[in-house]
DNA sequence: ATCGGGGCGTCAGGCCATGTCGCACAAGAG
DNA sequence: CTCTTGTGCGACATGGCCTGACGCCCCGAT
């Protein structure tokens, strides 16, 4: 009998198990479990590691599978998630929030993926809540969302995911593709390229057989993907993301910096004193209630978007181009209401 | 002898024990955990439970800490995540995504708090690399923010996880506080009542003792906090998070449902086509390249916000109430800019 | 100085964990 | 059909770990 080195390295062992056995779809036999244990050094008998997950499984939610021969185990679908070192309450406080606030940006399967998490979260919150019973979560905590007053789209169950296990792994998918020209239902082979989330649609950024160029592909008019044991190769030429975003393919050039200058009401002022544009934000209080702003920022379409929802209360100053861009739309939003019959 | 039911015992007893022992501001003597697996229903002698974490500590990153009598143990800082079942790689990339996102609406000491998590994610992702060693993150996928296009204010360190302790265990707190008349600071107690996000400022709800009335605390302002062992009380006549908000307290009141109509530009209906304002929305295309719009939501301030914000890209149609709020907002927008020489 | 409590070394006993062996069973090859 | 191979599983011997009990020691407090 060899040498054995405490009870230590059982306890090791079947903690190392327990993170090596996968969820659901996926599942490891016993020859499996041994061959990784071998790799990181620890060499037990077959029938050791046979009798380790029997006995982890007498008391945790360890599933086997034995409709095939070389038995797969798994963990069970409502395994909670059990975390070392303990989530502590703030964190999961934090989680909470995060997962909430995520409604906005995420579709819903992505935010599946996240539930074992937050239901741990949950968990020590409820425990951790004073003895009175009043659950902190969600009574006493709300975010107020910024973002436009849309509803994400929706998305066919089950396709998300792999599209996150294909740019992960870097393998060519198969999708149906609903095109813009409505209606129009196609199946195409793609390499995926990149992830993109502009709140609230999700675009899937790739190459489409047997093309060459970068294509946006929101994800909810993907109807329907399978992952292909392909390879996906980068366009030729190389592909950059943070070069096609400066590029505006988003909406969203980058914009030159600007020496912004604004004359903002009163109410305005306090709220960019709190929550400032720049660094180098510069108030000045004016004699007649109203501020002046200076900061330098950038010269984005989100920023002429934010300066016009604030309507009256804020007057463009400079530079000059800023303002007579914004004056130009002002004028012309407003030639729709002239007349007093709306269209 | 007691009779001992197996092994299993022991190898579940250390595992549970692994949960309990909490992270580094916090620890747990031998007798504390004793009493905590009894009330587990695992009763053993405290020479055993003494034994557990000496041999867990011998590989784990437990640390004993021995300057007070009653020792007390805890996880080491660098002590990192372990999660059973372990995290799959789809759900550590929207972890990161959801951290990455979290920039905008939480404060950094909020969002320290993730780290491990976000650390065990980013290590899931780098070993479900492809072989190529091209990482995903953050290389591969992008958020692109919807919000103001503001800096969060900064907060002093250490401040949050007190506010969000205080919530959590209901006790008071002794702050310093910089009130919104520029530069009085001031000391208070006060009663924790509730957390409100509103992108990027984060506000705590209490009443300042001896008052009763619900205050606005921007959590940014509160310069130090210390945690005290009062009780925190409601105020008089209950306190319901739900009732403010939808009194306007944040600019956010409700509102009525209304019938939005809207005339739209041809992008616009595409994009609104993608992400809906509601359920029971409908796009008619229009000969001259516009669009209606009907659709059935909230007459909020958001809602106004981005209506404006969209300028000449959208002409509200109906109600009348909202149409002439627009109409009134844009026209007197565009005074400021009428003259020719800014002021 | 005395005392008490918590930490810790020691010890005996029982039982658990391990490798080995052997058998059963299914699938696939010859 | 038979043999082989891979796998699951029961049995067994043995070494050693785990457990509770006991008592010593150190340190702080009275």
């Amino acid at each position: 009998m060899p040498e054995g080195q405490g009870m230590r390295a059982t306890l090791q062992r079947r903690m190392l198990l327990l993170g090596m056995i996968p969820r659901r779809p996926r599942r490891l036999s016993a020859p499996d479990l041994k061959e990784r244990l071998a790799y990181r050094g620890i060499d037990v008998s077959l029938r050791t590691v046979e009798r380790d997950v029997e006995n982890l499984s007498s008391f945790l939610p360890l599933v086997c599978d034995d409709r095939e021969r070389p038995y797969g185990w798994f963990w069970s679908d409502e395994a909670p998630l059990q975390d070392v070192p303990a989530m502590d309450p703030e964190t999961a406080l934090t989680l909470q929030i995060l997962h909430a606030h995520s409604a906005q940006l995420l579709p819903p399967s992505a935010r599946a993926r996240l539930k074992p998490q937050v239901a741990r979260a949950r968990e020590v919150l409820d425990s951790a809540g004073d003895a009175s019973g009043l659950s902190l979560w969600p009574e006493r905590v709300r975010i107020l969302s910024n973002g436009p007053p849309l509803n994400p789209p929706e998305m066919p169950d089950g396709v998300f995911p792999i599209l996150q296990q294909g740019l992960l792994e870097r393998r060519c998918l198969d999708i149906t593709y609903r095109s813009r020209s409505k209606g129009q239902v196609k199946d195409h082979r793609i390499h995926p390229l990149a992830l993109v989330f502009r709140e609230p649609v999700t675009y899937l950024l790739a190459t489409m057989e047997p093309h060459q160029d970068v294509l946006h592909l929101a994800a909810h008019r993907i109807e329907a993907s399978t992952l292909t044991d392909v390879p996906a190769r980068d366009p030729e030429g190389g592909f950059d993301l943070n070069q096609i975003i400066r590029d505006g393919a988003f909406d969203y050039p980058e914009g030159e910096l600007i020496t912004l200058e604004l004359r903002v009401n009163a109410d305005l002022a306090y709220h960019l004193h709190e929550a400032r544009l720049a660094e180098d934000q510069l108030i000045e209080r004016g004699p007649d209630g109203t501020s002046r702003v200076t900061a330098t920022v950038r010269d984005t379409a989100r920023l002429k978007w934010w300066l016009l929802g604030l309507g009256a209360g804020v007057e463009v100053v400079g530079p000059p181009s800023l303002r007579d861009a914004i004056a130009q739309e002002l004028e012309s939003a407003r030639l729709a209401y002239r007349t007093k019959d709306p269209a």
